[in-house]
DNA sequence: AAGACTTTGTTTATTGCATAGACAAAGTAA
DNA sequence: TTACTTTGTCTATGCAATAAACAAAGTCTT
């Protein structure tokens, strides 16, 4: 079996990252603080905090107010220790950020995809990570690594199996990175690294239990149960946008019938707009603007792609009782017109027990949630590298 | 924050569950071969292994097969160090059993129930497990637990929310039991049990994924994700019968349309049947007969149910991408004649990577899966609480 | 301004646990 | 009988957390 098993080296690393998380969350610290906070004594922290200090993890930023006896010398996490690249890769665009170890933005790059063959794309998005990387600041740690979000499925050796708005068909996008880099990459489903994205820096922030649906061309959701991303056995949950919400209903290429996104999806909508006769808008930009004029076949239009959208979400919350859905991606947009129908739908649908407790909300970050969400990847296996491995005291490498 | 902080005590905590869990899932094992396997120190084991003789949940069972050398001293868990009630409260029956540490039945008594209010179905709860009890013969640890599946929502504080068979609102049966044998006691929804059930003991045995399919009068399910069950944000994850497959068919009264359970429960087959003019059959089991009798009508009627069911089952495989989906409860009684129609439609309509490994099943436990389950949660939950809180040596208990 | 508290953070002695390696016990093979 | 193996215990060591003492740096009262 071999399973880790108990030692010193493993309660140092517990107790590590628990003064680490501390910190992380409760902004600037004593050392007397952390140690009624954490149930730890007093020289128990003295000791790690010295060693995240020699690690670069952590510095001193001063003393605060005194309560009646000595100042207590401040400690702040330095988010500045490395930094991390995130990329979404679109089905017309690649998005790239550069950020720190708190998830804040240093830089940021969008480029047009004109070509979707793997080749063209692949030197595209190396394009950028060099543009992001050619920009971070020298730091302790350097890129702690790479994260990718590309709208298909992806195995967990990082290789994307299917992405059917590309065309591409088992790409191994993680070890050409990694091999290009030498740096850890992961690479994860766009629906996925949203979900990740808004539960770690946008609408979701600290809810254990959320669903995001990513609404663009086609719908895919992202599952955060019990704090982490649930990937399913195979690494395929969140295909749910072929769920039938009409047994006979539409066939679809995937084989089903009456999927989901045959319905509620951008794509839907627009061939929706196109039967019913409706003229000039063959994309949701004018479609929205068309709405937004006050055209009202348009708007009736949007508000039954929200009706159809509240069927799939009240199909959702039924089946996983989370205490939020997030919608997400480009559909977002027509938040407007849709979202009436769409919480009137939902609320209608859900059994009252589990719709109690429930937030509908919508991305917080808007066309960022995914790009974010990869860059968290990136950060969150810095951090777990960290406690596995414990701090190394005294690194110095070039953000190069 | 006050997370568990590392110490000595947490690290033998975690030895000492290493090394039970060895000899749990080992069978007859020597010290040496423990030691081996999990990486400890021989010494360690041979340190922990004593406190757990101490504290009589292991026992030396004599000399094994030399080979080359000194004898080992072959280990076994000691199954009957306690025992376990589990119960199964159906809407017309109720089922008990006694188990020992390893799952093993000791005792088990069915009733028939003829009434369903609150008081007198917990006099006959109570009769069941009073008889039970007193059926345990006498152990170091006596009786553990006691774990109960009620056909209903449940909360987390034990309280039956809704059971609308029973038409049960608000009854706090775990407060109820907890007071009157002064024993842990974990309530759960029926699903939830049984998917614990064939998971530990059944059909699910070591899968980590896997959705059981509670399909008798409605439909629910107990979905286990990352070895763990999964419960949602308030506890009413699961009800998945009230998933719409067809966005504007039947209303329920759920207040949603189209619900599965509408068209492939059990009540939602004897009403077609009833519809289609199909006579002398007012029950599951006069139509099983029927079937059986050769009657193509009634054969046809059940394969329309097993396509019914197979398009829930394809919704569930691409949300979740299980390893498993177990079908259980009283239609499993259909398998013959609707397994076909069943896997031929999950074939078509789940999308095909999630499907390549996936697996579909039938419960394997019977109508036992979930009072398996309900005694497993009382296992699990002293098992639990041996980690939480170390080995208590030398006690000596009376069953009763 | 002096002395009496308070709070912070470090130092010191102690304790508990796992570990490597030595060792005794109990076996096999030749 | 002798040499080698395997099992399980014993011993000395090291590591990490802890309580308690302590030094440092404050505030507050009179």
């Amino acid at each position: 079996m071999m399973t880790e098993t108990g030692d010193q080296t493993l309660i140092k690393r517990i107790n590590t990252a628990i003064v680490l998380e501390a910190i992380l969350r409760g902004a600037p610290l004593s050392r007397a603080q952390i140690s009624e906070r954490t149930g730890l004594n007093k020289a128990t922290v003295s000791n790690l905090v010295q060693e995240l200090i020699d690690g670069s993890l952590v510095c001193e930023i001063g003393t605060g107010q005194s309560s009646g006896g000595r100042k207590p010398v401040l400690l702040e996490f330095v988010a500045t220790a490395g930094h991390a690249v995130g990329v979404d890769l679109g089905v017309n665009y690649i998005r790239g950020v550069l950020t720190d170890l708190k998830g804040a933005i240093v830089a940021e790059r969008v480029t047009a995809l004109r070509q979707t063959e793997p080749e063209p794309v692949l030197n595209e998005l190396c394009a950028c990570v060099d543009g992001l990387i050619s920009l971070a600041p020298p730091s302790p740690y350097g890129i702690v690594g790479i994260g990718v979000g590309v709208p298909g499925l992806v195995d967990d050796s990082g290789t994307v199996l299917l992405a059917p708005n590309l065309k591409w068909r088992g790409v191994p996008l993680r070890d050409r990175l990694a091999e290009r880099y030498r740096l850890p990459v992961t690479i994860d489903n766009e629906a996925n690294a949203g979900a990740l994205g808004e539960q770690k820096y946008g609408a979701g922030r600290r809810i254990s239990n959320l669903v995001y649906v990513s609404v663009g061309i086609g719908i895919g959701a992202g599952l955060i149960l019990q704090q982490s991303l649930y990937k399913g056995a195979s690494g395929f949950s969140g295909e749910i946008g072929h769920m039938s919400v009409e047994a006979f209903g539409k066939p679809c290429a995937c084989g089903n019938q009456g999927c989901w996104e045959a319905y509620a999806s951008e794509r839907a909508l627009l061939e929706r707009a196109k039967h019913s006769g409706i003229e000039g808008v063959d994309d949701l930009d004018g479609l929205l603007a068309a709405a937004a004029a006050g055209r009202e076949d348009v708007q009736a239009l949007l508000a039954q792609a929200g009706e159809y959208l509240g069927i799939g979400v009240a199909n959702i919350v039924n089946a996983f009782n989370p205490e939020a859905v997030i919608i997400g991606n480009r559909m977002t947009r027509a938040r407007p017109w849709l979202e009436d129908s769409l919480r009137k739908t939902v609320v209608r649908r859900t059994m009252s027990f589990p719709l109690r407790h429930l937030q509908l909300m919508f991305a917080e970050l808007g066309d960022r949630s995914a790009v974010m969400g990869a860059a968290e990847m990136a950060i969150s296996g810095f951090f777990a590298r960290l406690k596995a491995g414990a701090v190394i005291p005294g690194r110095k490498r070039n953000g190069q």
